[in-house]
DNA sequence: TTCGTTGTCGCAATCGATTGCAACAACGGA
DNA sequence: TCCGTTGTTGCAATCGATTGCGACAACGAA
């Protein structure tokens, strides 16, 4: 168990009805430190069980990133996802060059949030947003 | 004519060949005042150009996109497109109840741009970012 | 423990977008 | 004007991701 036993136990008081499949997937998620590629949880989720379908670990990371278990991470063209840290919530910017992905500890967009919201009456989801641009080595580089 | 003859011109002056597919998908994005999506702008460039593949307008929408000469605007899911002012850039919040898009000057990107670039060496490329959220009215509505 | 409800899954079709490749045509030079 | 180079196109395959639908299984009630 990778600490995410109370996530599991919260979702199923919440009335969600906790598949093999489900638990897989919060399982591989919670293990990594890092984020980690749809593909990847797939190609995990079958080890263990054979015939998850590719769509039910993408509905299912869907449903955790709605319900703020997870977060969702766009790196190239390619989701990745990893668990939410409601203590230290950050976001990312991820190098073009390179793929490489550097956290940004989210106070840095909630004075633009604030503003957006107090300027257009906008409310700006930034939860998952990720900053694309190239990183101070890519750029060292070229 | 719509005012983009000079970028026609600009283009075969540096070395581009000027193709009526090409010519005719600026033509679709110039005249309109907002952003087009790439299926009308395809079901359009067929009214003059029936052959026309839908793999051609996205080739030629990127290649003005990294040219600078048009902008992406990401809704829902699918890629809009208008041409680049330069005279006052912008951005797009989108709203993800209504789709509706609202523009932002640059200005408020800028000092968060900065910001990023002096303590991180990370250079984000804003030029075509789309901030996502609920705007005024559908907050209303809920 | 069994049963019924209904939320979830596997499957396959489909979405929007991108790419490899051979045929083609834009454009400058002869 | 014609020709050759080579950048571009159309076609089809493919990518990652989403969705509709009938079959199935999780979980509470009896």
């Amino acid at each position: 168990m990778s600490g995410h036993g109370s996530a599991v136990s919260r979702l199923r008081a919440q009335g969600y009805r906790m598949t093999p499949q489900r638990l897989s997937v919060l399982d591989i998620v919670a293990r990594r430190t890092g984020h980690v590629g749809a593909d990847e949880v797939w190609s995990l989720a079958r080890e263990e069980h054979p015939y998850v379908d590719l769509a039910t670990i993408y509905r299912t990371l869907q449903w955790l990133k709605g319900l703020g278990v997870v977060t969702e991470v766009i790196i190239g063209n390619k989701l990745h996802f990893e668990m939410a840290d409601h203590q230290s919530r950050h976001n990312h910017m991820v190098c073009s060059v390179c793929d490489g992905v550097q956290t940004l500890t989210s106070d840095y967009l909630a004075e633009f949030s604030q503003r957006l919201e107090q300027e257009f009456g906008f409310s700006p989801n930034l939860d998952n947003i990720t900053i694309g641009g190239v990183c101070n080595q890519c750029r060292a580089v070229t």
